[in-house]
DNA sequence: TCCCTTTGTGGTAGCGCTACCATGATGAGA
DNA sequence: TCTCATCATGGTAGCGCTACCACAAAGGGA
């Protein structure tokens, strides 16, 4: 008597509490008649699995419209991992690609992703540290603070896992996930000295940054490979800025003999040599072409819109992620940090501000009046 | 003798499973010498509480250090709410901010949230009623979406909730949090015109957005106030994009009495204007004032940085998130919707692109040359 | 005085899932 | 033929929290 009124009374409640009747993995158990742990594996993809059986799992699943619930699983699989992601860098472009590759990631293998800038803390040491005593396990930092070798010695020092993602200098005791900046400026200086360039400026990135050092160095060796002599007339200072990029790019266009192409270290600065061109009464890229690097909005925003180099941010970040949760995932977590490191490859987005050099080009001739 | 050996069981067990070993709310009952439920009560602010036993609690969790578990939380909450983030218009320096605002506020109150891009989606409808089913119970709808009267209708017909996020039709039947966009181009406009203008240009948006139409408006009104003359040929349609504003800042610039102030209707179509400016050596501040809305990326990342409209997109989309869990954590399913409207204040930030009309300048003058 | 509300607190039973062990069933090797 | 390892599967006991009910104590009106 007692048992069928507990059994009502059970049904009851339950359907009190879940206001929608979202399938549970008993209800995919139940029509695949097979046990709920079954079907368990089947979703996480263990192998222990007869191919019948699972055939028979993945389609009540797909009948039943099921979706494992989140909550559930991470509180049954244990502790869950929270990783931080800390940028200094404000670059809203950069950021948002970057925001979404983790973001995807994270939601797809349950990581609480906590999004921290560090712009406004004036102790980076100290907020690390309570990230950390919070119980935050990795870090993942992009560019400008991926440079600073003080925050990833912290970070490993208090036992958590930073992965940089851009350049960085990679050395071992951390991972990182980026693209071959060497190779990419190669490409790129290669690709305009097969346009026909061969007086080619190259504006320098912010020299506190690892990747302008690696991004220059691509620049000459093609140019060497070419037999192209890299005056150093030629090679201007700039520090990622527009502003920056503006007085650099005058002084390459107010040079006697001036480059036909110009080559900036990345997009904003390229825009400023536009501008400056421009200014001058330069079509672009007729009379001059410019080149950027990183391809974010300013690239396809401005007009004429930037060839440059596309980097894989979203995925770079979602690797990240992946790297760390990897990390954790491993059971003896006394000696873990076998710490990946990860080329991905970037591509060259050719758009409308390249093209070979007109003839009269290659030497100084007044700017054209209107 | 079974008990103990249970008992021990049992906390190995436990240790095992919880590899960290964070304080549980148990932990802090026993700590504050109540019941879990009274901490439960007090952590989710409840007023049935003796102010006494509310202080000890409060201190226990203090002195332990803890945290709520999220998952335990949603999982015992019964279901979750999950809000998707569509997002149409890619501009990446919009969307970084308004990532930031969801995932905070999702985060804080254990909602997940979906992003969404229908870029690639050939069928928004489909997609729509995809997500629906799929147990998804908000949507957030930036700009140019939810500008969209058939995608709105969609989710409200569908058992779901839009909050649009930015202008858009707000005729009652979704939410909505805006700016006043009418205010702030007048504000932007008086601006302007106090610094001594009074041949003012304006570029005007794309005309399938609503904001375009209002914040003409709002110019208009502040001219009419101020008994300037609203010369037809100062008004210059544009379509948000940068290209479009160089052609309109062209027309506007090749004016025979050109303007001494360009007042462009967002951040984009202004840069491009002080391209245009640049190219005929017209120095901006102190040739013409050029004046953006939005304080995008681009706003900052130009020199002259921009004076501009800044809108809380993060604070905006924060909100937008609130007023979605609300509706749903009224009881009564059945009678929703209570639909906001909410208007957020926005901000002047004025930087380096404006200035007073220099004597000359507002005469037509030709180009300096170098 | 006896109700009946209101208020503070505790107990219990889940939320949906997975870790861990136990169990049959199979096949390989002695 | 009888082990013993291996595989496929099931059972059980939680993960940490909250919804729901129960209950004692404290007023407040008849």
């Amino acid at each position: 008597m007692s048992a069928p009124q507990d059994m009502v009374k059970t049904e009851r409640k339950r359907a009190a509490r879940r206001s929608n009747a979202a399938p549970t993995i008993a209800d995919v158990a139940h029509e695949a008649q097979c046990s709920p742990m079954t079907v368990s594996r089947v979703i996480n993809g263990e192998t222990n699995v007869r191919e019948g059986t699972r055939e028979q799992v993945l389609d009540a699943i797909e009948k039943l419209n099921y979706i494992p619930n989140r909550a559930a699983r991470s509180l049954a699989g244990g502790a869950q991992l929270r990783i931080a992601l800390l940028f200094d860098n404000p670059s809203a472009s950069y950021l948002s690609e970057f925001l979404m590759g983790a973001l995807e990631e994270a939601s797809r293998r349950d990581i609480h992703l906590l999004v921290q800038s560090c712009e406004t803390a004036p102790d980076i040491e100290a907020l690390i540290r309570k990230l950390i005593e919070g119980g935050i396990g990795g870090f993942i930092l992009p560019s400008p603070l991926c440079d600073d070798q003080m925050v990833l010695d912290q970070i490993r020092n208090s036992g958590g896992i930073a992965v940089a993602v851009g350049p960085g200098r990679a050395d071992g005791s951390h991972g990182a996930v980026l693209i071959d900046e060497f190779q990419a400026a190669y490409d790129m200086t290669r690709h305009i000295i097969k346009l026909g360039h061969e007086r080619i400026g190259f504006i320098v990135g912010n020299p506190e940054q690892v990747a302008s050092e690696r991004r220059l160095q691509g620049f000459r060796a093609a140019m060497e490979e070419a037999r192209l002599p890299v005056d150093d007339q030629l090679v201007a200072q700039g520090e990622f800025t527009y502003r920056s990029g503006m007085v650099a790019a005058e002084r390459l266009l107010g040079l006697e003999h001036r480059p036909t192409a110009i080559f900036a270290s990345n997009d904003d600065m390229a825009a400023a040599a536009v501008a400056m061109a421009h200014r001058r009464h330069l079509d672009v890229p007729n009379d001059i072409t410019v080149c950027g690097f990183d391809d974010t909005e300013m690239a396809s925003s401005i007009w004429p819109e930037l060839t440059t180099i596309r980097q894989p941010i979203r995925e770079m970040t979602s690797q990240a992620v992946a790297m760390i949760a990897k990390v954790y995932k491993q059971k003896p977590r006394s000696n873990r940090v076998p710490v990946e490191q990860m080329t991905l490859p970037y591509e060259l987005v050719r758009r409308n501000s390249d093209a070979g050099p007109g003839l009269v080009s290659s030497f100084t001739k007044p700017a054209s009046r209107e």
